[in-house]
DNA sequence: TCGTATGTGAGAATGATTCCCATGAGCACG
DNA sequence: CGTGCTCATGGGAATCATTCTCACATACGA
């Protein structure tokens, strides 16, 4: 269980590692796993060490500027979000994700919990699936 | 959790290891790594390779007979679980379980994969808080 | 410009999970 | 009740993502 702490006070230095990998997510669409985006960066020819690469992320995490999703095979991807509160529709074939927020999803974790007894709330919800154009691919 | 097909048809066969593991997991109450659970089964002696606790585990949940819960650090939990489809409320601070199935949230996914044009579509929906207990406790 | 705390990189370490493969044991059949 | 064909087992090696180590580089305030 991760408690979300924030360091604050962290006055995070700037370097050119850590705004090449917040460039790069900008740049993509769907999620990514550290080790893609640390081979992105090494094709582009940012070279930036892979223990960076984690280190940068989980930074960004922390700022609350990237969403992460771990996958079914516990590989952890990062993407660059809104920081409105959502849900990902992630295609588990090309990788592309879809924001969704619905209040009627937040209503209800929040009932559930509720009638439980449970406070202080959280909730992760992700759909999976196979967008159109990797469905209509695989037909043909 | 996810909805995840049951390709049934599995001659399984039967061996003292699958029960034990099945036995130990209906003796227990919440999530459990493969590791505890192959610590566990040794020390009451019924030894068990580890590879095969992963293999029955995996049995298990592609039989629907077990939940899957991978925890922040990237670790698997299962857990006995009723065999029809529902989600899973946490306690963040005792790991208490509640089972909760609610229609809503079903098709909610599938609206939300349908109006992108997803298909084949599954969903993960994990609830955590801090359970009543937990929280008077707490607050001394 | 200087000092220093912080970031970086390469590779080693860690830890969960899976693979390999020779051996063991269900189960259908006679 | 034996026989055989498979699938299951186990243990150790292999894999893979992630984290750690530590010497070196560098951002940034004074």
């Amino acid at each position: 269980m991760s408690v979300t702490e924030q360091p604050e006070g962290g006055a995070r230095r700037q370097s050119r590692q850590r705004s090449a990998v917040l460039t790069l997510l900008d740049e993509l669409d769907g999620f990514r796993s550290a080790q893609d985006l640390h081979a992105l960066l090494r094709e582009r020819g940012d070279s930036v060490g892979l223990a960076t690469v984690y280190r940068a992320l989980q930074a960004l995490v922390d700022d609350g500027q990237l969403d992460v999703l771990r996958s079914p095979d516990g590989e952890a991807a990062y993407r660059r979000c809104s920081p409105s509160h959502h849900h990902h529709l992630v295609c588990r074939s090309c990788g592309r994700t879809v924001e969704v927020a619905d209040p009627p999803v937040e209503r209800w974790a929040a009932r559930v919990a509720a009638e439980h007894g449970f406070v202080d709330v959280q909730h992760d919800v992700e759909v999976f699936g196979t967008c159109a154009v990797c469905a209509a691919t695989r037909q043909g």
